[in-house]
DNA sequence: ATGCCGACTTGACATTGTCAAGTCCCGTGA
DNA sequence: TCACGGGACTTGACAATGTCAAGTCGGCAT
């Protein structure tokens, strides 16, 4: 609807990829978008709640992504490795979002419910993909043995999705390819391997 | 030696600690040290190089913890596993510095080669642990099949403890447990099953 | 004694986030 | 038709910050 107000979020997408968030100007944003330093304001009560907004974005987004994963055809644990495929090219695809999203000290989850809300679906279709992976899609009871294999197998998944993500864009993994194929066929490669190591587990 | 720059690298990382990074700020480490404004730029020429000594600090402590383990006793798998509870341990224990690490848009590494050679130092015992697990410690000759499997296999590993790492400090496994037992718990299951995993893969 | 230099201070400037107080315009009710 | 109310924006101000420029001061070598 308001066409300042999507201007402002794109401008600091925009910024955020530039230089990183400290380089996130409102003013320069303003500039931007071809307003006074103060026009942000009327959308956006501070700077805290612009991030917020694009975090509770970035997380619908992924979560989509990952979602859509889910309804592949194949082998539930053909479907997690497309999930963990998804997890790291959405990183790769929109560098700035996946930043801020796991930044919390930008966004105070308790006055922006939505940015947690939209974390907590992206979440939502890897525990149900390892579970029936592991668990053969039926979620065994909390607090038991089997829920607590579950968590724990989440947990794995989604550490070394989420760590490959970060180390591609913020570790050494990111200075060390050539070209885009070589750092995709190393990305294909661990996860192929993790894939193989982790069907050992399957019941 | 100098005593104020020890106090600046002392307050500097404690305003990190409390707000992060972007709270950071050189006339409040002043402040902190009972001097002028402008006393921290006669030992370092800009904040940058304040922020890049912590980082090369924070390396090299995370790089003796991850050597101490290589001089464990036991198989090389063992030893393997103690490095990633070592840095995932590191990370909990050094929050601060462990995020700064992995911030590269804080720090030009072409102006301050001191924090990449640390970052470099750390990476290297994991290799050497990996090669010794899975190429019986002889490294294989660059550019070779077998090089390029140990090379995806410690791409895995340090995707899995640096994911489990970050997520615990910035994720959602951060606001998850009630008490550090609990979080320990999940953490060692976690690597335990990991570890596991990868061993149905050692040659 | 003198000059120098390292360690620090004082002062200034541009930039930033944000508060306060306008201005302008458009739709609605009388 | 006209007041008017409020949404969308502007102008102006303020304190805080990083950093440049120009001091001050004390000890050490010559």
């Amino acid at each position: 609807m308001s066409d300042l107000r999507e201007q402002v979020l794109a401008a600091s997408l925009a910024l955020i990829e530039e230089d990183g968030v400290a380089a996130l100007s409102l003013r320069e944003v303003a500039r931007r978008a071809g307003v006074s330093h103060q026009a942000p304001y009327h959308h956006f009560g501070h700077k805290e709640a612009i991030v917020a907004e694009l975090v509770a974005r970035g997380f619908t987004r992924l979560a989509e992504r990952l979602e859509a994963t889910e309804r592949a055809r194949g082998a539930a644990s053909r479907r997690l490795m497309l999930a963990g495929r998804a997890y790291v090219a959405f990183a790769l695809a929109e560098p700035a979002s996946f930043r801020i999203m796991f930044r919390p000290e930008l966004v105070d989850r308790a006055a922006f419910p939505a940015a947690g809300d939209a974390g907590a679906r992206a979440y939502a279709p890897l525990v149900r993909l390892v579970t029936e992976c592991h668990a053969g899609g039926r979620a065994p009871r909390t607090g038991s043995a089997a829920a607590e294999r579950i968590d724990t197998l989440v947990t794995m998944h989604w550490s070394l999705v989420h760590g490959l993500a970060t180390l591609l864009l913020d570790g050494s993994l990111g200075r060390r390819f050539a070209t885009r194929e070589a750092r995709d066929a190393h990305i294909e490669a661990t996860l192929a391997v993790f894939t193989r190591a982790t069907a050992s587990l399957v019941r």
